[in-house]
DNA sequence: TAAAAACTCGGGGTAAACACTTATTTTTTT
DNA sequence: AAAAAAATAAGTGTTTACCCCGAGTTTTTA
């Protein structure tokens, strides 16, 4: 019986390299791709896959969203988080959503092949690459931070964003309505949560959570 | 006569689908393709294209530099910047290095294969999503900076650099042995040219144009 | 309905960034 | 050799960020 695998992913180049790549496996089969969010969750109750490769960057929900609402809804099925993004923040939030495999859309063709194999016999896969680091992120994390990981809170991302987009604390504070105080304690926490000792690393966080920009 | 067609890409999955797509088309072939820089600089004097599609972000070298090189030394060579990142300054450093396209790597099968078309009769084209806006910019550009766009030095590349990686300027200063004064200078003359009001705006724009991350 | 997490706000201080300015020396270009 | 651009440096002052600390209120979760 060959692995069923669904794509979700925005960018046309992608879905076709993908498709074209697994459809040389004869153990493998591509039950459907998706170039947004709505149509892969309208299309899943129809049509199950085994496996799911999903994108993180997507134009209507988030991937981050979509794993846990899939992962939820279908947990049979073995999401693998296919994404350009090399960040520990992201790889610990999309595994808490319930991806079991995280990759990097520039992995080789091997490296693609394991992960489905991976995660289609129920074990978690991650990008050889980023191994060693992510390992070592998950040992930091079970010291200083209080548990379950960085993951950010509404006010907080609302916050993160604005000072993403060049807003003084001040400015946050008015626009917000809250006092300095409040926006300068939101920004502590936030440098501490992704470790960071300033404004700089608050912003490259940002960015590669895909805040702003 | 088919169009021959290279392909610079460090993803094996854009690779591949647009290797697919393009083979669809009975008047285009595709004579290469390579994952980095210097494979595809040393293959273009034996195998040369009549279009490369590049992009931007790559191991060794960035697709600026490679198109500076490669329009230099064959200036037949329509090239074409494949790319994430939608970005004025981006596009404007691009085309003044001698790429002749500009598209995203989202784009989907027409637009690539009208860039193709139009790039092969030495004609420039513009991501048709992009368009309005980089006009808009250009038309701008006419007005507040002095010539050819806000080309920065090399210490002053140097500098946001550092900038981007989290050193405060007096680390900066420690590090190159220069005044704190200096630096400070440097940095101001950063925010003017990059039109930003601090750091933060500093940091997004070394993040853009590929110093960091 | 407790407990935990998130959100709110404050005092008091140091270090860094930001904003205006001018100016000399060095390097590159013409 | 002259002109232009880049790199260096500084005076002076204001604003913002950063770093300790503690603590009450509201919302979510167990």
């Amino acid at each position: 019986m060959k692995i069923r695998i669904a794509i979700a992913d925005d960018h046309p180049l992608i879905l076709r390299g993908l498709q074209n790549l697994l459809n040389n496996h004869a153990d493998i089969e591509v039950s459907g791709i998706y170039e947004n969010g709505s149509d892969l969750l309208a299309s899943l109750a129809e049509n199950t896959p085994d496996i799911l490769l999903l994108d993180i960057q997507m134009p209507d929900k988030n991937g981050l969203e979509l794993a846990g609402i899939i992962s939820h809804q279908y947990p049979d099925i073995g999401i693998i988080a296919l994404t350009n993004l090399d960040n520990q923040f992201y790889i610990k939030s999309m595994l808490n959503q319930g991806a079991l495999g995280y990759i990097l859309k520039n992995s080789n063709e091997e490296t693609l092949i394991e992960a489905i194999k991976t995660v289609y016999n129920r074990e978690p896969y991650l990008e050889p690459a980023l191994r060693e680091r992510a390992w070592r992120t998950m040992v930091k994390a079970q010291h200083a931070p209080p548990e379950g990981g960085h993951s950010l809170t509404r006010r907080e991302k609302e916050i993160l964003q604005l000072i993403a987009k060049e807003y003084t604390s001040q400015e946050i504070a008015d626009k917000l309505f809250l006092s300095l105080r409040t926006i300068e304690t939101h920004r502590m926490n936030l440098m501490l949560k992704l470790g960071t000792k300033n404004m700089i690393g608050l912003v490259k966080a940002a960015i590669q959570m895909g805040l702003v920009e």
